[in-house]
DNA sequence: ATAATCCGCACCAGTTCGGTCCCCTATCGG
DNA sequence: CCGATAGGGGACCGAACTGGTGCGGATTAT
């Protein structure tokens, strides 16, 4: 189904929960609490988003997390990559994925540059628009190609 | 890892296979010899494809494949649809989806927004363009915005 | 010292994925 | 009309991954 994890969902909204207090140093309980997660679910998606080096975490009593950057500069394509590798929309993108055929695939090359559209997509959006309560649900009227890099076809 | 079914990725391959001869009618053999993937897989494949209405079959002696349409008409995201149902980059963007926050959710909607630009980075990729044998692969220079639903911010 | 809190890893159940197999139906050639 | 060819629809299985839980150890404020 194209998914993202769930876990990458509610990673996202761990984020942006602790975007909106970017001063505060919040434990894991708060901001299971805020986020309405399951407290070890968010104890875990912490410590990877830690050794993501997106938050940065104070140990010992009153400790707990902070953004490791301001919120405008971490997109979600930041969140994702932390919490499931490097983004790579097809499996065999990548050289030793295991795929048998790598060298007669004839549209490895293309893939590549469709993963490269939805990457940018995903760095398109920061936190702080993330944590916008208010989205522009209505889609825009004007059409418009983001796969840029297949505009020059003729 | 934001992952393509490894299927899809066969399916596109086969796909863009059956389009380099828009008029013959090729059986599954021929298409697994073709493509260089396994014979059972391509099989399966094409049954999903034919149910998805993007390959007519014919049956009995000498039967086998076509596209459904020209290979221009075809997109990557239908393809992507026919073997993985909707596409939703997001487990709970669909209502129903088992996610128990739901209601509590602030980023659902924001959510809904990067799905709808992926669907855009799919669809803007045709069987034509797949099948084209060489790729642009230098990207383009000049930047471009893909996420045009967030560019009304400020 | 004690309590609070993070850290790392191991562990488990459920689901999904890739792949294979079998039998039925439809069509063509003789 | 009959048999060979080829697709159609499933069931089925092993492997891998996912989400989720637990526990002992390290670190720091009081
Ligand atoms: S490289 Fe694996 S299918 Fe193209
Ligand atoms: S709706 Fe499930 S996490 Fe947002």
């Amino acid at each position: 189904m194209l998914k993202i994890a769930k876990l990458t969902d509610y990673g996202t909204l761990v984020m942006t929960t602790l975007a909106l207090e970017p001063a505060a140093c919040l434990n894991a309980q708060e901001l299971a609490a805020r986020s309405h997660v399951a407290a070890p679910t968010v104890a875990k998606l912490l410590k990877l988003l830690v050794k993501g080096g997106l938050v940065v975490s104070t140990r010992g009593t009153h400790g707990g997390y902070r953004l490791a950057r301001g919120a405008e500069t971490i997109t979600v394509a930041d969140v994702v990559s932390a919490l499931e590798g490097p983004i790579a929309i097809t499996a065999c993108a990548q050289h030793g994925g295991g795929c048998t055929i790598e060298g007669s695939c004839t549209s490895r090359s293309n893939w590549r540059l469709i993963d490269e559209a939805v990457r940018q997509a995903l760095s398109a959006v920061t936190l702080a628009q993330m944590a916008a309560p208010r989205a522009k649900t209505t889609r825009m009227p004007g059409k418009s190609v983001p796969l840029h890099v297949f505009a020059a076809r003729e």
